[in-house]
DNA sequence: TGCGTTACGCACTTTCAGGTGCCTACTTCC
DNA sequence: GGAAGTAGGCACCTGAAAGTGCGTAACGCA
């Protein structure tokens, strides 16, 4: 007997959904890249400070000044968060006043790589996306 | 002269870099595709409900049971921002109750190729993620 | 005749990522 | 001796994304 209203089904279902959505590896990924500046800190310690060069350890002032915009708070936090899934490592040096210098991990490079990917992408089609943007809003207004 | 204090240079930077990052196609794209519904949507349309066949329309009330756990408003409301950016095309049949089916363009079907590399390295990646987010935090508390 | 389905719209509320401001201890330069 | 740099910590606040709940118009079915 299918004595089971549409309603009680969908719950079901949004159980199951929720415990899958939970673990989605490529959800978990995209948490992981979508923070404001985690592209930009990736795209720095994996690129130099021009953008185009080779992966170099930089400094906490260094990643400040060519980040700017970026409040010391956010650059901390989201860096300890980088260093907490070995993405970036951290090393300190006591020096004079202690510096501490960040690099991208193995696994933290091989991310970089695919975001080049992504930039690729970007770069080729994002255009066409704000053509559309603005032909739909100037259709439908 | 350098009659600029440290504070100064960082307000000049701030601003030069807010207006890169207002315009930085990767930074755009990834709001475009964080959104918590979005990668699901794209990976329904270009993978059919099983995720392992081929690009097919759907229909509204398909993608709902499919992506269980969704509410209406955001499915219709991921849709529409969806169309508005050329991603998916919507058509509707004047059928008994309206129906409206939903499917990539070929712009929505190029985004959905970038999408399976994301989808890759997350499932080939993200279990040492975690790894090293759990190793981190049995070592710090 | 009243309930279900289809594809939404609208208003209210919650949540939290991110921003702002203020604090630290140590040191060196002017 | 006051300002500035270095690498942050802590507390509060806001805006935007997402969730919740209710209404709709047309029809079909029992």
């Amino acid at each position: 007997m299918t004595a089971t209203t549409a309603t009680q089904r969908t719950a079901v279902a949004t159980a199951g959904y929720d415990a899958f959505m939970a673990i989605c590896p490529s959800q978990k990924l995209l948490d992981r890249i979508s923070g404001k500046w985690v592209a930009l800190i990736l795209a720095a310690l994996g690129s130099g400070p021009d953008c185009a060069g080779d992966p170099r350890p930089m400094r906490y002032s260094e990643l400040s000044r060519l980040l700017a915009g970026i409040s010391q708070k956010m650059l901390t936090q989201t860096l300890r968060s980088l260093e907490r899934d070995g993405l970036v490592s951290r090393t300190v040096t006591p020096t004079v006043p202690v510096t501490v210098s960040y690099e991208l991990t193995d696994l933290g490079l091989s991310l970089h790589q695919m975001m080049r990917g992504l930039k690729a992408w970007a770069e080729t089609h994002m255009d066409e996306v704000f053509v559309n943007r603005a032909t739909y809003e100037n259709t439908t207004a």
